[in-house]
DNA sequence: GGTCCAACTGACACTCGTGTCAGATTTTCG
DNA sequence: CGAAAATCTGACACGAGTGTCAGTTGGACC
């Protein structure tokens, strides 16, 4: 077994353990273990145990941040409602396609450490943004609600959409793919309430 | 000063300490030092680090569960959106009257242990099954979206006011106390699009 | 002022996970 | 093969935080 590739088994058996017992209650001596290794390789590999994590997540937070799109009101070839579907569809896609992972960094990723909680929260805060700007672009064209500051729609839906994942990842919500890009379009288009029209 | 009055010095002191430093990161050293009495007198008065913190919590969902009725759709007396108003209103003064343990519930409480986890899924789990049942309620009235499934809704719901909870306690998100409940009211009524009616 | 008791103290012994490193093992290659 | 390099091993020393308990303090009551 060559050296990248003891890496990733490392790797592998982290990111189980840490999503079986969460961070804290996981020890290096756990993931040596599950990965029929001694405790000395593991420090040839990476640093500490909180090394492992972040790297886990920071490969996560880089697919995740690919996956997402800016989207275009103006785009004569896709509607806006097509493109932030194909986005709540790609999120949804990175995430069910590493449950372990999303569920580190979902519910498991918080009070590691003060350096990481800003990367955590600086993460956040770029989607945040995107949102917001978005947001603000799509009221200047009389496409989004009228009221509420844009900061706070973008807190909202970031948080909807953030509970599906929890809810997905961590209970096992039953449901299909596209029933939840669906449930989420619906209820970010319109809310809960029957509209009449 | 007297056993109550020595025991909710600590329990004050110990939020502010988990508050700032997050459970993990906290220790029973740091919280006698803050209330100024020795490493045994803690013992006095609670098992263990985990202990205080489980009451903090317990007493913060105690609240919290106080201030959310259910909704009537048929009472003559109150609209159905005055009180939903009112339940986030309520939930809203609650957090804002205790911010400090309100982030902890919110942000720390994850990971410090599997029966606590439990504890918060479940209560977690009530506050779904409640809104799922509303929703539901709702749909048979017409006044709930068609389509998604209203355990969908539920966790979007939940999602969305979560996430603005987390933002006002952890980010001191700018925001007064009416804008907020506007905010939430309108979202969940009417989504982000602009409705033409 | 003396005695008693409740409350407090902090040094101590202990546990548990950490990171290391000298030696063992395996692989590579002449 | 055999030597050198690469990789792995796990016993060990260490530190941080824990929970305890014998001893101290202080104030209430006679």
């Amino acid at each position: 077994m060559d050296k990248a590739e003891r890496r990733q088994q490392l790797l592998t058996h982290a990111r189980d353990v840490f999503a079986k017992q969460g961070f804290h209650a996981s020890t290096v001596d756990d993931i040596v273990h599950a990965a029929h290794v001694a405790r000395g390789t593991f420090y040839l590999y990476f640093e500490d145990k909180r090394a492992v994590f972040e790297e886990l997540v920071d490969r996560f937070l880089a697919k995740l941040g690919m996956s997402i799109l800016r989207v275009d009101p103006l785009d004569p070839s896709r509607s806006v409602e097509s493109q932030v579907r194909e986005n709540i569809s790609r999120v949804l896609e990175v995430t069910l396609d590493d449950r372990a992972t999303a569920k580190l960094l979902l519910t498991g990723a918080q009070g590691i450490d003060p350096a990481f909680d800003r990367k955590l929260a600086s993460f956040y805060g770029e989607l945040l943004t995107l949102l917001d700007e978005s947001y603000t672009e799509g009221r200047e064209l009389g496409i989004i609600v009228d009221g509420p500051k844009t900061s706070l729609l973008a807190v909202m839906s970031l948080g909807a959409f953030r509970e599906l994942l929890i809810q997905i990842v961590d209970r096992d919500l039953d449901a299909e793919r596209d029933e939840i890009v669906e449930a989420l379009s619906i209820f970010l288009k319109h809310g809960l309430l029957k509209s009449f029209a």
